[in-house]
RNA sequence: GGGAUCUUAGCUCAGCUGGGAGAGCAUCUGCCUUACAAGCAGCGGGUCAUAGGUUCGAGCCCUAUAGGUCCCACCA
């Protein structure tokens, strides 16, 4: 047996036990139909990434599930991979290159992809070592990529697919256009932010009435060179003798005409709205219905193009100054308000995003959405916590068609090929790529230049790292998976779009539960960012503390779905938890030193030996339960405070004397060693899962012939360890300890004086308790002048008392009474009893509480009172005598 | 505008289907006791946001109010 240093360091230490996992295929799950399959999907981390605190949460919590399953004996598949991420790489690259001189279109598009492809050669492994650090048991030799082959291929056929269904559709539709990244970007990704901004009222001349306007407000005049129309509410008399005549569009001298519809608001500003059909939804829409031309009047960069007459070349804003100037000059600006407005920004680089009208390709989402939203009614799917179910209804209930085609160059490119002679647009999978144009013959074929939303490969992870479109085994064993664990804040890119997809291509839910976490938030409960500069480096969590110690951090003290705080000291309470647990197993290791511990007989075990057995035993089925419900906050708070507070404060101690004595038969330490060997071992398993490091290192040394804990059994509930009786002695046993402790605290005696207890019982069992705590009172109170007396006839006069579950227990203190002390002691408690006496009493006189509470309960209620009854006579009887 | 959620000890948070208010950290007291000072033993501290209601009984259920957070939609 091998010398355990004083405190645990994980340092080393962790990459060793990591690695030796690895190589003995822990991690691998093979197909094996005598097993039953357990399944998890791990979200692909982006190429571009660097671990941060929302993955080591992520990670862990997948972890957790992965480690437990595989004890529990499920063959366990965690399945891992990355994230093109095709915006957000592209834009790294683009920037690397830039630093050197070199911009995107100097390369070309194959040339540009071989520098995004040595990105991912150079980063890709990055963010996956890093998880390695974190513990995580995911099967590395099944790592998949969304643009991997077999990943490209599922995407293929399911745009083809889609498209031959008429799920897939192209049109002009108006959509989000990023100017700086110069793509389409879905609803999704458009993030709202409240800015300070203005309402410019602007007044157009009528034509042909001389002195004639009408007046509306914007908060972007520079879009008035769009402009198609001007639309007032049919209902609106204000202006019924306009309909029909037309305005002058300042600076470009077009003429529009006035619309009636019904989306103007006639109680909103003036009741006149103008049209943009090209640069904001809702005029598209009006633009639709009154067939009104659509002026699209901004180049991609968001410069003002040629439809926008001198203002040509200008950038949106310059152009808005510009217009507005040139406005106020002509006498057509009434006046100028402030206004604070929602506008719409790209989550990745904040630049307000430009609706404008460009040829995309859809998904027509109605259909397909209602598999998703069934899902959720008949319990296919459920989330944890069932709140989520809302969030994800309300989406799908409200859902618009999604645009998923981008101008990037980076991700996987459409498989769409247009007709150069007749136009004629062909889908078909890369291996079936046209050479002529079915139409028309022609062979001036072009592939479609976009390429698809990365989420729309991460859709079909579930089911397209498992190798569909094959029929593969590991297909058809490991899907649908099981859980999936995600943030909130992704159930709508991700989640929504998984569950639609897996009911469009595989009739199933790609997985039964969603199990979401909330972010990690700093210190003062703000979002942890590169730009704020608070975020705390998991990497460096797991170099000070270990991963152990960031693992346990993460999963205590949190509900499901929930926000987390973090910071340093949460984590030192943790390592010193990891510490705590190598301390307890170094103190086993040191007294089993030469000796060989057997099975003891069961009437050699002492009470506290079979109390610390029944706590185990009903440990392991407590954590099981909760577990399985997902509770992992609970179940490792159970686990932590049965090895602290019950095993390392209580058994430990209890166990000692029983060590240290060597005179005595070696049946009684062989009996300690065993249970405290035993004990241990047990809470060690249900702890793994959460901290897989120091359980394997402090497991593999207490026993040298086991190969790892992480494939050992998990602990079950066992009849042979229900000692129901023993539990209740020990717990009064501890009471008595924690009497002693506090009365010898109050009464200022020292640890060395010498004791005699005197106890009220007649009860058997409440004298048994003496020698339960003998060890224990000896060993901790330092008295060992233990007497059991029954009956109050023998208590000697000066003496202070305490109370335990059915007896008071005296201690004559001769001289060292403090009357005062012991009075205002004895006071309290009659307090406390009386009021405890009168809830009880409330309760039993209550017909109603005694006809509706279960019969158990008024059971419980009845003996509670009797007790409080005695010990009442006892305190009054005390006081009395003072 | 719609929805979700929160308000519990000085701080950060648990508290599962209603039945004697909890943890960690911090403070304070006493201990270097031979597993652990990253420790041990203990003390103090809460009208469970407010006001009603249901109930024999409410931190938990219902209604309203106040304040906070988040999501969705958006009137130019």
């Amino acid at each position: 047996m091998k010398e355990l240093a004083k405190t645990y360091d994980p340092k080393g230490l962790e990459d060793k036990l990591y690695k030796n996992w690895e190589e003995k295929g822990y991690f691998h799950a093979k197909v094996d139909k005598s097993k039953k399959p357990f399944t998890i999907v791990m979200p692909p981390p982006n190429i571009t990434g660097q671990l941060h605190m929302g993955h080591a949460l992520d990670n862990t919590m997948q972890d957790i599930l992965i480690r437990y399953k595989r004890m529990q004996g499920y063959n366990a598949l965690w399945q891992p991979g990355t994230d093109h991420a095709a915006i957000a790489t592209e834009v790294k690259v683009i920037d690397s290159l830039r630093e050197q001189g070199i911009e995107k279109q100097d390369l070309g598009r194959e040339g540009f992809l071989e520098k995004c492809w040595d990105w991912r050669k150079d980063y890709g492994s990055r963010i996956i070592n890093q998880l390695k650090k974190m513990g995580s048991s995911a099967d590395w030799e099944r790592e998949r990529f969304t643009m991997d082959e077999g990943c490209s291929k599922a995407v293929e056929e399911v745009f083809v697919r889609l498209y031959e269904e008429g799920y897939i559709y192209k049109g002009e539709r108006i959509i989000n256009w990023c100017p700086v990244c110069k793509t389409s970007i879905s609803d999704a990704e458009v993030e709202y932010e409240d800015q300070k901004g203005h309402f410019w009222h602007i007044k157009y001349p009528v034509a042909g009435e001389e002195g004639r306007f009408v007046e509306f407000a914007t908060t972007r005049p520079e879009t008035m060179l769009g402009d198609t129309a001007v639309a007032i509410n049919p209902q609106d008399e204000r202006y019924r003798d306009l309909v029909g005549k037309k305005v002058i569009l300042p600076f470009l001298d077009r003429e529009i005409p006035i619309v009636e519809d019904d989306y103007v608001d006639m109680e909103f500003g003036t009741g006149v709205v103008k049209i943009t059909p090209a640069h904001d939804p809702n005029d598209f829409e009006v633009g639709k219905r009154h067939n009104l031309p659509i002026i699209n009047i901004l180049n991609d960069d968001a410069t003002i193009n040629e439809n926008g007459g001198k203002f040509k070349g200008m950038d949106r804003y310059e152009a808005r100054a510009a217009i507005v100037k040139e406005l106020d000059e002509m006498g057509l600006l009434v006046r100028i308000e402030d206004h604070e407005h929602n506008v719409g920004t790209h989550d990745r680089c904040h630049t307000t995003v430009e609706p404008m009208v460009k040829p995309q390709w859809f998904v027509a989402m109605e259909e397909l959405a209602k598999p998703a939203i069934k899902a959720i009614e008949t319990g296919e799917l459920k989330f944890v916590p069932e709140r989520f179910d809302k969030t994800y209804l309300h989406w799908l209930n409200n859902i618009r068609d999604w645009c998923i085609s981008r101008q990037l160059w980076w991700g996987h490119r459409i498989p769409a090929y247009t007709c150069g002679d007749c136009g004629e647009i062909t889908v078909a999978k890369t291996e079936n790529a046209p050479k002529v144009c079915p139409k028309c013959g022609g062979s001036h074929l072009t592939q479609d230049p976009d390429t698809l939303d990365t989420w729309f490969s991460s859709a079909l992870w579930p089911f397209s790292t498992l190798g569909w479109p094959e029929k593969t085994e590991e297909l058809e064993y490991f899907y649908p998976t099981d859980v999936l664990v995600t943030g909130y804040d992704i159930i709508f890119f991700w989640v929504v779009r998984m569950v639609f997809s897996g009911y469009a291509h595989t009739k199933k839910s790609p997985f039964h539960t969603v199990l979401i976490h909330g972010l990690v938030r700093d210190d003062k409960g703000r979002k942890m960012s590169k730009s704020l500069g608070n975020g705390i480096d998991p990497l460096e969590v797991i170099d000070k503390y270990g991963a152990d110690a960031l693992r346990l951090t993460l999963i205590t003290g949190n509900a499901p779905g929930n926000d987390m705080r973090f910071y340093w000291e949460r984590v030192e309470n943790s390592r010193n938890f990891a510490n705590k647990v190598w301390n307890s197993a170094r103190f086993i290791m040191m007294n089993l030193e030469g000796e060989t511990v057997t099975k003891p007989d069961t009437a050699d075990l002492m009470e506290a030996d079979r109390w610390i057995l029944s706590k185990v035993n009903t440990l392991a089925k407590d954590v099981t339960e909760n577990m399985d419900k997902f509770e992992l906050g609970i179940a490792v708070q159970k686990v932590y405070d049965f090895i602290w507070d019950e095993f390392c404060d209580w058994y430990i101690e209890i166990a000692k004397p029983r060590l240290y004595n060597k005179t005595e038969d070696k049946k009684f330490a062989n009996a300690a060693l065993w249970t405290l060997n035993t004990v241990l071992t047990n809470g060690l398993k249900l702890l793994h899962p959460f901290m897989p490091f120091v359980t394997e290192e402090i497991f593999c040394s207490l026993h040298p012939e086991e190969e790892s804990i992480m494939i050992s059994d998990w602990p079950v509930y066992t009849k042979e360890w229900d000692f129901t009786k023993e539990e209740a002695m020990v717990e009064r046993a501890k009471d008595l300890v924690r009497g002693m402790r506090s009365l010898r605290l109050d009464m200022d005696v020292p640890p060395s004086k010498k004791a005699k207890l005197f106890i009220t019982s007649a009860n058997e069992e409440v004298r048994n308790v003496f020698e339960t705590v003998r060890p224990i009172y000896e060993g901790l109170a330092g008295a060992s002048d233990v007497e059991v007396q029954e009956g109050k006839d023998n208590i000697p006069e000066k003496s202070v008392s305490f109370v335990i579950p059915d007896a008071v227990v005296y201690v004559p203190l001769e001289d060292l009474v403090d009357f005062e002390k012991e009075k205002e002691r004895l006071t309290k408690e009659k307090e406390r009893l009386a009021k405890e006496l009168a809830r009880s009493k409330a309760m039993l006189s209550n017909e109603k509480f005694l006809s509706k509470a279960p019969e158990a309960k008024v059971a419980e209620e009845k003996e509670k009172q009797k007790k409080y009854e005695q010990m009442m006579a006892d305190v009054e009887a005390r006081l009395a005598a003072m």
